[in-house]
DNA sequence: GGTATTGTGGACCGCATGGTCAATAACGAT
DNA sequence: ATCGTTATTGACCATGCGGTCCACAATACC
């Protein structure tokens, strides 16, 4: 009952998810958050609270979306093949456009703000798990050695992932990346006698 | 001739740099620097200029210095031996302290600064080429496959160096971002016929 | 149609921000 | 001792900040 919401807060989230990722927590000014999302102050902090909430609800609803497309990637019928096209992906978009949230909400405010990191932290264990999901089916599929460690291999892949995102946005050239993400991959332990 | 300075600059930027790097560019205010320096307003700015310049002198100390301790970690006798020192290193102290500035720099301000943009990929550059120097030492040292790519090793390496940094400044713990730095290094080529 | 309820817009607030400036202090040179 | 030069201090400024609040609008319910 009464007034229904004028706004779709998918497209609010995201219009604000936008500026954040373009200029940081703190450089996000609410004037440029009013701007990107179309909506005043009011109903700005009437739907989120303050800043810090929206910024923790578009961080929370990033970090999910993240989670679900490096599964969703990884989900291909050879694990090793949709490992591949996922970090030569990786290597190959993030030169362009804004910074990821994970990257950004880490350095910015992880060690200052508690839900901060603990968001960050989940996210970045959740997508280990997958990478680390993909290596056993690898493993399975007679495409890396039965006998690695594939905890450990998830969290190197999950480093070098990491790291391409930061590289990429810094303007590392992306035939660079690609060479990294080659390499990496080659340096997966064979299954022997093949 | 004339007023000689009363503060050490070199101190007064490691002062700055603390700030910076505890709470980024946006999120650092005057009074904050002016605590941290001990400084007066007037003295900050008659020696830097204004914020972006004491930043921008912060970040440069900062990236040279960076790329000098990454020099100067893998000049050991061995290269193989001083990669996976500094690697292990790397894995155990990304923990603590505040966050790294090339880090925080690039998610914060790269895409949206030119100037912090350039130092950021020139330091990341030559940290890379330190890198590939190593590789090729490894190489001659008959520690790593000579038929290898050192250019694609050693940009692998920075790769996971700062997805180390990243993930240790998010709270993974310090044995799993080891795991990864072994599963990096067992990876890496070996020369045939040993 | 009236009313209760919720959403909206923007005026408004106190304050901290980044930045300027002029008065003053501390030196080197002569 | 004087003077020119530079460093330091902190008062001062305009502005934009995050946040609050209230008058008004739009709906659902009866």
């Amino acid at each position: 009952m009464a007034r229904p919401r004028e706004f779709d807060e998918r497209a609010v989230l995201e219009a604000a998810q936008g500026a954040f990722r373009t200029h940081g927590y703190a450089g996000t000014s609410l004037q440029q958050l009013m701007g990107a999302t179309g909506l005043g102050k009011g109903s700005l902090y009437a739907a989120f609270g303050d800043k810090r909430g929206l910024y923790l609800r578009v961080l929370g609803d990033y970090a999910q979306r993240s989670v679900a497309s490096v599964e969703q990637a990884l989900e291909g019928p050879r694990a090793i093949d949709a490992l591949r096209e996922h970090l030569l992906g990786l290597a190959r978009s993030s030169n362009t456009g804004p910074s990821c949230l994970l990257a950004s909400s880490t350095a910015e405010l992880a060690a200052v703000d508690a839900d901060v990191g603990q968001c960050v932290k989940r996210a970045f264990r959740e997508i280990e798990a997958s990478y680390v999901g993909a290596v056993t089916r690898a493993q399975d599929e007679g495409d890396i050695d039965a006998d690695a460690d594939p905890k450990a291999l998830g969290g190197l892949l999950l480093a070098v992932s990491r790291g391409l995102e930061a590289l990429g946005h810094a303007g590392v050239p992306e035939t660079s990346l690609v060479q990294a993400v080659e390499a990496a991959l080659a340096g997966l332990p064979r299954p022997p006698g093949r």
